[in-house]
DNA sequence: CATCTATATCTATTTAAGTCGATATATAGT
DNA sequence: ACTATATATCGACTTAAATAGATATAGATG
């Protein structure tokens, strides 16, 4: 868990837009993402991977679907650090405009422990 | 300014040792930096270019002697993160000891406009 | 057990970034 | 003008990371 490997993690727009959502949603399959960013599944996963390696995220599998959400156990100054940077850029494009895609989706799947 | 490239500039250890002294001393020079950090001065002057170009630093040039400091006019939410993340991490290594290495060095150039 | 859906991984290709050493520029002092 | 110091830039090389598409796995359903 070094911070130059936290920060390097989220200096790809891809894997910033999933943790925005997952920051303002609390957790979410990989076919939410990909539905929200409207970006090829493998391309989602190998992005997700990445986080998971820095351990940005962790994940639960539940059923078909594999949930993620922030890793409980990150560093307080990570969680400050990443809440601070998505509250200064969660009303710019592209990352309002995935929340919105997302909040359109239908069938989404029901996460029996939401979070 | 985006976001993604002010996290790729600090996702170097080089740069977010440097970040991390301008942080904490406000003002310095290439070659103040130079000794704390005992790289070569090709790879500091290097690193602090990317860190201009991110914008994260800006530089002023007096006599022979070009310092850098944080660049006033970030973002809130950056200059909070950045804060948050240095403080979090500044006791550990390498963070710790390059403070200890600078305030070590002699004949340190006298900042007429110390900050 | 065949099939569908969700997700992960693999391979190949391309592109970007870091490192090193040499050299260039600019200022100050003698 | 000459030399020394501080800094930036350039070129060559090496390494890492992103992308895309194909394929593999695993659970659910009929």
């Amino acid at each position: 868990m070094l911070p130059t490997q936290l920060f390097k993690s989220v200096s790809d727009e891809t894997r910033l837009r999933c943790l925005s959502l997952l920051v303002q949603e609390g957790e979410l399959c990989v076919c939410e993402l990909t539905y929200a960013l409207k970006l090829p599944q493998p391309k989602i996963s190998h992005h997700l991977a990445n986080l998971r390696k820095a351990r940005w995220v962790i994940d639960r599998k539940e059923g078909l679907w594999i949930y993620y959400r922030l890793n409980p156990e990150l560093p307080q100054w990570a969680m400050t650090m990443i809440q601070a940077s998505i509250m200064g850029i969660k009303n710019d494009a592209p990352y309002a405009s995935d929340l919105l895609t997302l909040l359109e989706m239908t069938d989404r799947p029901v996460n029996t422990c939401s979070a």
